[in-house]
DNA sequence: CAACTGTGATAGCACACCTATCACAGTTTT
DNA sequence: AAAACTGTGATAGGTGTGCTATCACAGTTG
């Protein structure tokens, strides 16, 4: 299931990359499974159907998908897509971590999170 | 000193906003300190003083500075900065250590990361 | 008074995102 | 064969945001 935050500033079309990714990574979507089309996915988000071709068309560069013209899109056999996951979400962690050290947060704090964050379960707080 | 990119997807007036804050927090902006005047500011980083304008007045809204009529922008003598920078970070951080997990970085991995980035400097890869 | 401060308002441009629409090509279903 | 589905391409227009340009006003400083 994709839900959109319109009010995001992150377009829409990036937070369906991300989703569609992460449905991979998690193994709900398996190679050569097939992806909603985009006029029923468009239908379903209530978007356009050039916004989800867009975020398709992008997987499809990242070789993420394949598409096949009347068929429809497939997830790729390859797992290109736990690499780009990996690769952007260390890349984003370097960067915050980065940041954390220059805001002046301690290492010791960073550490803390990390294992109140992976040993228990998400933050409800 | 405060650097602008201008290819970055975070808009000026917020990088701005960043780099004061920053500048706050690390002490070589002190409380009562006079920040640069909006019209050389903006003559330095050759932008609008719309820009800088907006920039600070966001600050001020935040309690982070503190503006009197023709003489200047100063900090405010309560370190609101400091705590706004730390509240933020520590948010971004959270919900970065968060989105790590759902993408499958280890714990372990995160803080070889935390490790290498505050023992050693910058991240020059 | 001149030159500096911040502030306010208005207008316009550029860009990115999104939508709307029509058309075409290929596959599947009936 | 026809209908209904798939992806793809092109074009046009709306909208919001960020930034610029400009003029004006208010207060401080030298």
């Amino acid at each position: 299931m994709i839900v959109i935050d319109p009010r995001s500033r992150t377009p829409i079309f990036e937070q369906i990359k991300e989703q569609i990714l992460n449905l991979i990574n998690t193994g709900e979507l398996q190679p050569d499974d097939k992806l909603p089309s985009v006029r029923q996915l468009a239908s379903e988000l209530d978007l356009n159907v050039n916004t989800v071709k867009r975020a398709y068309q992008e997987l499809e560069t990242e070789r993420v998908t394949y598409s096949l013209l009347g068929k429809g899109v497939f997830v790729s056999k390859t797992a290109v897509a736990n690499k780009i996951v990996l690769e952007n979400a260390e890349k984003e962690l370097v960067r915050v971590l980065s940041s954390s050290k220059a805001k002046g947060i301690s290492p010791e704090r960073v550490i803390e999170l990390t294992k109140l964050i992976y040993e228990k379960g998400d933050l409800n707080d």
